[in-house]
DNA sequence: TTCTAGATAGGAATGATTCTCATTGACAAG
DNA sequence: CTTGTCAATGAGAATCATTCCTATCTAGAA
């Protein structure tokens, strides 16, 4: 997809195509990846000295908003994911790096290359009743 | 389990018998239960007036430390589990609110009372190969 | 080309957690 | 029971991620 495509698509979104928010696009839209907001600024910033650390974290929460990505706080981090179908997560206790999981059915065991897993378990997220009632 | 019950484990677990951590022990430790390092605090303040947020981290360390709760790091909050055994989390995404999940047999979507779910996932955590090399 | 609402940069504010260190106190030894 | 030592505590500073605030700037419509 081209830069092009990408202005346009926010425009249809109701954003405004500014240079950071089209180059974010491309980043973490294109394919399928985890990203912490101060990676995003990273690599923002690699290509648009002086984008601020602020701006990469509202363009993820807009993302967010239009569903293009999904928000995941696990660890003090929060990360956003591109690939917004349903899917596992893997975790490293000690850095925090965050990989995808093979999906239920396979081998828990053997397929995460190199890595040693500690403990699996599932987490649902929602609203509690009381956030519900407000 | 009474008082002196908890000061002979804390000592064979080679920790001294402090009152803030004899304390900490009936309250974390009598039962199954979720608590954050604030919410320690203020529950072993409620009885020992002086102590410091800092002490109730230091505690939830410990007990992480012998296994005796595991930690969750879930959406910006830490929380510590003193039941040890496997299974399920619920989050509420607004609040922090977490409860316990029904087992994966159980129909999810009837079992937590007057919660609204948005989203399941399962969570593997361990050490990534970089941090398994070092 | 002009105008304006929305976007950005930068810095302050907030909150959770960790770190540092001087003082205190648990408990082993006498 | 008294004493000495080293771990534990409390208090505050430091750190880190995230959000808030606001003056300035600019995308894009007119």
């Amino acid at each position: 997809m081209q830069r092009r495509d990408w202005q346009k698509r926010l425009q249809q979104a109701g954003l405004r195509a500014t240079p950071q928010r089209v180059l974010a696009a491309e980043l973490v839209l294109a394919r399928a990846r985890h990203i912490t907001p101060q990676q995003l600024h990273a690599e923002l910033a690699a290509r648009l000295p002086g984008v601020s650390l602020n701006t990469a974290y509202q363009i993820l929460q807009q993302f967010e908003a239009l569903g293009w990505v999904r928000r995941l706080a696990l660890g003090a981090r929060t990360w956003f994911d591109s690939n917004t179908t349903p899917h596992d997560h893997l975790v490293c206790t000690r850095c925090g790096r965050m990989e995808d999981l093979p999906p239920e059915q396979a081998q828990l065991s053997s397929v995460p290359q190199g890595w040693r897993i500690t403990r699996v378990m599932r987490i649902a997220e929602g609203l509690c009743p009381r956030c519900l009632s407000r």
